[in-house]
DNA sequence: GACTCCATGTAATCAGTTACATGATTAG
DNA sequence: CTAATCATGTAACTGATTACATGGAGTC
């Protein structure tokens, strides 16, 4: 259900068309809340149909056509409204949690891999947003400029500084996951030798 | 597809009904892998009739039945293998964070009610992640000590320590989260103030 | 002419949610 | 006899994944 709003807020800056929006999104948004575009054009189907955007189609060469998407009224109130409900929580669902609440089941081999597994997938993610972080600090973000380019000089610092206490959540988030990995490698290895 | 996984997990320890099943679940497993009933019942189904485990009704009262399933190799045999196998991640999809990223959006006061909700969120988790601690402490978890009973008294240790483990990453999540709330509410104080 | 990028989908399937639905047993 | 708990589902729907499918535009 989040999905909409994550494309309303990228719409919300300007229309795009359907590709030009996916890519926008998979660099952006798309890092807190994955979607790939077999489900993002669909949904911007539905969300038309809904009024919340509208779509107009623009030639492109001689016979190629594309959808150019803007918001429109509706739109902007569902997303306000969004804002202002308070958040969805989804119950937890952690395979890699759930999986070592059973690592004795496992042989040693396999518990390492398992947490050598996840402190990978870990350092990627943070990789992801700490770079987003610095692009960011170092305005180099397209996604961000472009979005500071519609709103008032007073309020950047305000987009600025939100933008940057969401990825610092996220940097914080994979830090733990990483340290408590490499505490359950000690932890394998005492229990392997004792 | 973790789901299968889980309900093995609880049944490899001695057979059970799907209503104790559930049971038991939702008071263990449920903590890191939250499903209800509704999905349980039918999920028992088609893991017998793919042969992981095997029910049999019995009888209960004059008219009343239920039935227990027991788990079969073949269950056995996919357990091991999920054990084995590389953990499954999710694309994130983090509705929280994601309104973290729009808060300069919202209005200051949708800003504290946001955070203070995510807070509360995960000040029940957190709870509920440090009771399963302290049972596992006090040796008072009646599933884990069902489970205790039938695995041999070397490997105790072993099961202890990676169910205290799991939870302990749980705990840690819970409290990043909280921090990171909570200097929320300080730098929405701080830009509402300046 | 081939390759890359632009551009947009559909179809099948699976996993999960919500709501509805039913009835039997047991303890007070 | 009434309430709690035992016991088990189905149905409709939403959201997400995977795979398949197509074709134009620009460039080397």
């Amino acid at each position: 259900m989040s999905l909409r709003f994550a494309l309303l807020a990228i719409l919300r800056v300007g229309p795009l068309s359907g590709y030009d929006l996916q890519k926008q999104f998979s660099q952006s948004v798309g890092h807190v809340w994955h979607a790939p575009d077999s489900q993002i054009y669909p949904q911007l189907r539905k969300m038309e149909a809904e009024g919340l955007i509208q779509g107009e189609d623009q030639a492109r060469g001689e016979r190629g056509t594309r959808r150019v998407y803007h918001m429109t009224d509706a739109g902007e109130a569902a997303y306000k409204a969004w804002l202002e409900a308070p958040a969805e929580y989804q119950r937890v669902r952690d395979p890699a949690h759930l999986r070592a609440a059973y690592l004795e089941n496992s042989t040693p081999a396999a518990a390492r891999a398992f947490l050598h597994a996840h402190i990978a997938q870990w350092e990627g993610e943070l990789a992801q947003f700490q770079g987003q972080i610095d692009q960011i600090d170092t305005m180099t973000s397209t996604m961000l400029n472009r979005r500071l380019e519609h709103t008032p000089p007073a309020e950047r610092e305000r987009a600025i500084a939100y933008k940057r206490f969401a990825y610092e959540g996220l940097v914080e988030r994979a830090k733990v996951e990483i340290a408590w990995a490499q505490r359950g490698l000690e932890l394998v290895g005492r229990l392997d030798a004792g």
